[in-house]
RNA sequence: GGGCCCGUGGUCUAGUCGGUUAUGACAUCGCCCUUACACGGCGGGGAUCACGCGUUCGAAUCGCGUCGGGCCCA
């Protein structure tokens, strides 16, 4: 018996007080127009953090950016994934907050300054010139800020911070002060990394390196035993000369150990001291320490108890122990005692070397080690990588980088700098005694520069300093945003440790170091629960995007082109977080594809879309609430573990399969039909689907799913809550109706019907109770549900082993249990099968297999009739043509 | 030189605590303007899962090695 079609009713008949007539949405998503009204009225208080909420917080300790006036890709990346937390734990209740900070002081900034009014910071007062560095500053953070809002950040921005102004560096002030107090910071004359260019001293974090090709010169040092040939890519660096090694087993040198030798041009005698750290087949085995060539002297320095010698100033120049030479720079200097020793003869060779050689990271002068009366922040790395335990690194691997370059520092932080723009070390030192004095946490913020200390000398009671004119390494700013962030030195009761900290591979070293040193020493606690690392974001010609390569977008381009929405669904999708993900423009192409499929979905479900209490679901919309409810489930999990492509991809692929290309074909013909229970419940699973569908799209497509949900409820998106999977138990009938709806849709594309020309008859054979109306409606025929089998006969053609069933329980005989069923005839198998099991003879046993061991492929043998026959997994469909 | 990660259709990628026919996107080919969408729908072609050896009844997945790439460091 074949059901009745339903009764098509007009569309122009159809009437919904309620809802939004079709025809009043524009066909086309226009996301300019929908994105920038958005940017333009939301109301930016309702991301705001809750300090007087006692709810479950989420803290999100946002590296601050440098404020270079662009707003990178990189940047973008970080902070699309940012986003997508801080909505999502919004979504679930928590206590949220996102907050923006500016990590301001720096070097970039004075170059900038320096251009732009084409004057060096030394032309005009030191006040003057940090006065030009916070305008530029300040200007850069204005344009940042636009692009970010553009880019639908959920900022908090009542809790944003900014290093430069005194509120924040009072806090790196105070934290200077208190680590001092406590014995952890320290000023001694010590090797430090130094860039002659900028004339500072930098962190070992600040240290690049490149290969350069250099000479290797062979040169002889005069000695009793006769000349000893040493082997040096540093000549320049013979003043500098404080001893020479070799290694204690080293036969042929041996007898020079505990001897002098002459150190030509200079004529001074150094010791020949035994090491086992000297490469014996290296140049000629014999190596010049010279204080200081590199890490290496530095090491020997200390260990012999090496007198110093320095023969390079802080500008890069020769000293006055190089004699003659003295004032040149390195270079000039290399080549005249070059020249020297070869017209002496001191040189009788040369051959080139490739080394890699230590570069400032910003000017990338190769960097030379002085020593240098410096501030210095004590180093624990047993209780930095200890620290490193307690945190949840996503993904698990980079903690090891971590741990690698927690063991590799040869000596503490150098946290003195030699520039202006950034925040000044609050220490004068008296004129008479010379002890420094350390100004009180309570004389804070200070600038030693412009502020005398409020009292004597406690050493010898004189009232005349003089100021520090060093200042804070940028990083000692950066390394307490953590502490910041979770209200550290507040009017707030503290809150740390915070609950994430994002950022990129790049600064582990760094950055995260540095602020895992600097919470454990102000509070004894790890600065964040979790740590979240992004990747590097490549350029299309798969190098890491950079101005110099010319493989730059800017996240203002693609927005222009294809709207935030879209540029976030690249960085959704376009990697699992940690891994370096390639900006594709196809990426942010397909991400505007599916906005405008997401649009016509709601343009469609607009007038369908209502709510409503009183009716039933039938299988087609339990099946659609099941898949519903699964997806919701997965992507909850998929956010929990910060997999947001996994999360994402789950999202489309049941807005575009499963709802849009499935259940609204299936239902098309209940909404468009008579009012009644059935129509109801098809309205009502719609607008379930879509409002879950828009608060699930939330975290990563933030404007279209608003425009969506404001247009479906009135109500924003953006404070409403994750959806709740609704645990609705999986009924195989939905999905069946389903199944064959498609088939039948396959079968017309086949043979090249029109999809809504009706067929004769369809016949389904079941065991289940189907449903017919969604299934006739969607094929345009009708549709009869029969149990059992069709009379028609079929024949096994092939047997397929299942070795999911058969593995487990034959073990090693399952290799000879496939081969023998798949060569005797399938249709003895198929016959066997009927019976419930299949017995084969493998080797001397016969063995029984269940029914699940094996699937059988069948072939129609045609009855000469107009029906085809479609089988799918458990039903058979047969389709009357009518011919 | 050391550490970490990676090598899957033309391109990019999912899958990686072993188990039917390896996911998706973009590209490509064919058919279809079906009362939301042609920025769409249906279908096809296209991958010896870098290579070699091993473990196993069975390997993209586990182990060892080789080659290639990236990142961090020396």
């Amino acid at each position: 018996m074949f059901a009745t079609l339903p009764t098509i009713i007009p569309f122009a008949e159809i009437k919904n007080s309620e809802a939004i007539p079709m025809s009043e949405i524009s066909k086309e998503y226009d996301f300019k127009q929908v994105e920038e009204r958005w940017v333009d009225t939301w109301d930016e208080s309702i991301y705001y953090f809750d300090w007087n909420s006692d709810g479950p917080q989420y803290i999100i300790d946002t590296p601050p950016p440098y404020p270079t006036g662009n707003f990178h890709i990189g940047n973008a990346l970080n902070w699309c994934y940012i986003d997508f937390v801080a909505r999502y734990k919004r979504m679930r209740g928590y206590n949220v907050m996102f907050p923006q900070g500016w990590d301001c002081h720096g070097l970039p900034t004075e170059v900038k300054v320096e251009e732009i009014h084409k004057i060096t910071k030394n032309e005009v007062p030191r006040e003057e010139f940090r006065r030009l560095c916070e305008e530029l500053t300040a200007q850069n953070i204005a344009k940042m800020r636009v692009t970010m809002r553009r880019l639908g950040f959920s900022n908090d921005w009542s809790n944003e911070y900014v290093t430069m102004l005194p509120d924040y560096y009072s806090k790196t002030q105070r934290s200077f002060v208190r680590m001092f107090e406590k014995g952890m910071i320290y000023r001694e004359d010590h090797p430090v990394n130094w860039c002659p260019r900028c004339g500072t001293a930098i962190a070992f974090a600040e240290v690049e390196y490149d290969s350069r090709t250099t000479a290797l010169n062979y040169l002889r040092f005069g000695s009793n035993l006769g000349d000893l040939e040493i082997a040096t890519s540093r000549p320049e660096l013979l003043a500098a000369c404080v001893a020479v090694a070799v290694h204690p087993e080293d036969e042929k040198h041996g007898k020079y150990i505990g001897t002098e030798v002459q150190v030509p041009v200079f004529d001074y005698n150094v010791p020949v001291i035994a090491d086992e750290v000297v490469d014996p087949t290296f140049g000629t085995g014999v190596v010049m320490i010279c204080t200081f060539g590199d890490k290496q002297d530095v090491r020997w320095w200390v260990e012999h108890d090496l007198p110093l010698r320095q023969a390079i100033d802080r500008a890069g120049r020769m000293t006055e122990i190089a004699g003659k030479f003295a004032g040149m720079t390195i270079p000039e200097c290399k080549e005249a005692i070059i020249e020297e020793m070869r017209s002496l003869g001191i040189i009788y060779k040369q051959e080139s070397l490739d080394q890699n050689v230590g570069l400032c990271w910003r000017c990338k002068t190769a960097i030379e080690i002085l020593s240098e009366r410096q501030w210095f922040v004590k180093i624990n790395p047993s209780e930095i990588i200890e620290t490193s335990t307690e945190i949840e690194w996503v993904p698990e691997h980079m903690e090891i980088r971590l741990k690698n370059w927690t063991g590799t520092m040869d000596w503490d932080w150098c946290i003195s700098r030699q520039r202006i723009f950034a925040t000044p070390i609050p220490v004068w030192y008296c004129k008479k005694c010379g002890e420094p004095l350390v100004a009180k946490e309570d004389w804070l913020p200070l600038d030693p520069n412009l502020a005398q200390p409020p009292i004597s000398c406690p050493g010898c009671g004189s009232d005349e300093f003089d100021p520090e004119t060093d200042v804070l390494d940028t990083w000692m700013d950066s390394s307490i945003s953590a502490l910041n962030v979770t209200g550290w030195l507040s009017d707030h009761p503290p809150r740390y440790p915070a609950q994430l900290r994002p950022q990129g591979h790049d600064i582990i070293r760094t950055w995260a170091f540095y602020t895992i040193l600097r919470a454990k020493a102000l509070v004894g606690v790890r600065p964040w629960d979790s740590i979240l690392v992004n990747g590097m974001v490549l350029g299309e010609d798969g190098h890491k995007m950079s101005k110099s390569l010319n493989n730059f977008i800017a996240p203002e381009e693609v927005v222009v082109k294809y709207g935030a929405d879209a540029f976030r669904q690249w960085a959704a999708v376009g990697g699992s977080p940690g891994s370096d993900v390639m900006f594709r423009w196809k990426d942010v192409i397909s991400g505007g594809r599916f906005l405008q499929k997401l649009w016509s979905m709601y343009r469609f479900s607009a007038p369908h879309a209502v709510k409503s209490s009183d009716a039933a679901p039938n299988q087609v919309d339990r099946w659609l609430l099941f898949e519903l409810s699964t997806m919701i489930e997965a992507v909850t999990d998929s956010m929990d573990r910060f997999q947001f492509d996994e999360a994402f991809r789950a999202i489309r692929g049941f807005a575009w399969d499963v709802l849009a290309d499935n259940y609204i074909e299936l239902v098309k013909s209940r909404l468009y039909g008579a009012d009644g229970p059935e129509k109801r419940a098809a309205q009502s699973t719609i607008y379930t689907a879509i409002e879950a569908l828009t608060s699930l799209l939330a975290p990563f497509t933030p404007f279209i799913a608003e425009e969506i949900r404001q247009n479906l409820s009135g109500e924003s998106v953006h404070t409403s809550s994750w959806p709740m999977p609704s645990g609705i138990p999986a009924q195989p009938e939905g999905s069946v109706i389903k199944d064959v709806a498609a088939a039948v849709r396959r079968y017309k594309s086949d043979r090249g019907m029109a999809l809504n020309s009706p067929l004769a008859g369809i016949e389904v054979y079941s065991d289940l109770d189907l449903e017919t109306i969604d299934l006739s409606g969607s094929t345009s025929s009708p549709v009869a549900v029969k149990r059992g089998s069709p009379k028609i006969e079929t024949r096994a053609v092939e047997v397929k082993p299942q070795m999911k069933a058969i593995g487990p329980v034959f073990k090693n005989l399952s290799g000879e249990i496939i081969r023998k069923i798949t060569s005797i005839d399938p249709e003895e198998v198929a016959r066997q099968l009927e019976t419930g099991k299949i017995e084969i003879e493998v080797g001397e046993e016969v063995v029984e297999l269940g029914p699940e061991a094996v699937e059988i492929a069948t072939e129609t043998l045609s009855a000469g009739k107009a029906v085809e026959m479609i089988i799918l997994a458990g039903v058979t469909v047969l389709i009357r043509t009518g011919s």
